[in-house]
DNA sequence: AGGCTCCTACCGAACGTTCGGTCGTACCTA
DNA sequence: TAGGTACGACCGAACGTTCGGTAGGAGCCT
């Protein structure tokens, strides 16, 4: 085989065995050599194809915020109603977990392995901020043309969008229902939850709710880089 | 200070202290040093407290698990309709997620740091199944009396569960919307889900979704206990 | 009340292991 | 033969855990 060929397919089975292992044990659990066993190479041979376990951690998450948002900016391109544009950031992101549940729940779960305030890091926030800036404004327009009506729209985002992101934590391309049907399920509930009026109280008496002798009391997250923290 | 309280006190806030490292860090990041130094310890000190780091762990999720299946039972006891219970059911959820988000973090994230086959991971993942159950039988209940139609039970059920951890993620007290509205809104969302009717399809073209070289081939996970590997 | 003993909570230091990462070299291919 | 790929051996640091020791409150005896 040639070399290049070779070197790029090491590089390639490098990062499917990392998003595997860091998407099952996570980051902090998975070793070099957990790595290299995985692809048949030794910890010293990985470091060949990768400048620091940090740095494939960085470009693995690079690499599918950047996806993500090139994906959902050309399919956004002609649409234009705040209701539409919102159905489609909904199935993309539903059917984008559902379809690279690895890949995503790394992306989702693994920004705090990434050293605070390091260059990657700020690089991949500030992706991810561009991304939720698309549900943002599509959600603000919504209301702003009255196609909305939403209490709070900082919660119905995060809400909505965490409904989406679930999907890689449960889907299997075996089950009952396409990922059509979950799209369309998902669709539904958007749109449903941005049309709602405010209803009445019905919450649990926070009586009967367990108690937790341990929960820290509640502090708010970094305030830096718009939700940085969270 | 009396002796008796002064260890009871060191094993509280202990269990505070590594909550919040495991919740933000994750478990397998979180040293006993660190675990530590957050209460004024050595890290012989914590073996005082604790039988080993991973038997810490599996106490908080035992005692977290256990006590969301008590309220819950608790609050179930004299409601009996299919729509009521699952109404319930996902408010108490989420209202536990919204009011101890660093333990529900810790509750469900930190399976997978459970050595697999240990007893302790064994009993944990019995009590989430025991959990789940309760609403496996309401939404069985309800399609089976009417009440609900769904096209893909377990579907449904993981999507709307996810929908209310995933407030752990994002809910803040100071917020726009109070928890009783948060409460309100997805009970909304959860009824209006298993009464739709199946939809047209309008999932996005796969060719526009992005794609990740490195993502590995679907594969089931772990099969053993219902759910196990989730 | 005072003295004595016991026990509990914790510390300082070290254990063996594993961590992320480096370096010189041998092998393979072009 | 030249160049790049991967290995074996290794580094310092940090890991979870253990162990002997100690300060001081608790309980008992007088």
């Amino acid at each position: 085989m040639d070399l290049k060929d070779r070197d790029a397919d090491a590089s390639r089975r490098i990062r499917t065995a990392a998003v595997l292992l860091f998407a099952r044990r996570g980051y902090a659990a998975t070793s070099v050599r957990d790595l290299a066993r995985e692809v048949g190479m030794t910890n010293a041979g990985v470091y060949h194809h990768v400048a620091s376990k940090e740095a494939l951690l960085a470009d693995l998450m690079r690499g599918a915020q950047q996806g993500l948002i090139d994906a959902t900016e050309h399919m956004l391109r002609d649409v234009h109603a705040p209701a539409d544009r919102l159905a489609l950031l909904i199935s993309s992101l539903t059917a984008t977990h559902a379809l690279s549940p690895m890949t995503t729940r790394v992306m989702d779960g693994e920004l705090r392995s990434l050293t605070p305030g390091s260059p990657a890091r700020d690089e991949i926030i500030a992706l991810r901020d561009a991304y939720e800036e698309h549900w943002r404004r599509a959600i603000a327009d919504g209301v702003a043309d009255g196609s909305f009506r939403i209490a709070d729209q900082r919660l119905t985002r995060l809400a909505l969008m965490s409904m989406c992101t679930g999907t890689s934590e449960w889907y299997r391309p075996d089950g009952d229902s396409t990922l059509e049907q979950v799209c369309a399920e998902f669709v539904a509930i958007g749109l449903a939850a941005v049309r709602s009026s405010v209803r009445a109280a019905a919450a649990p008496d926070p009586s009967l709710l367990p108690e937790f002798p341990w929960e820290p009391p509640h502090v708010r997250n970094d305030p830096s880089s718009a939700e940085a923290g969270r």
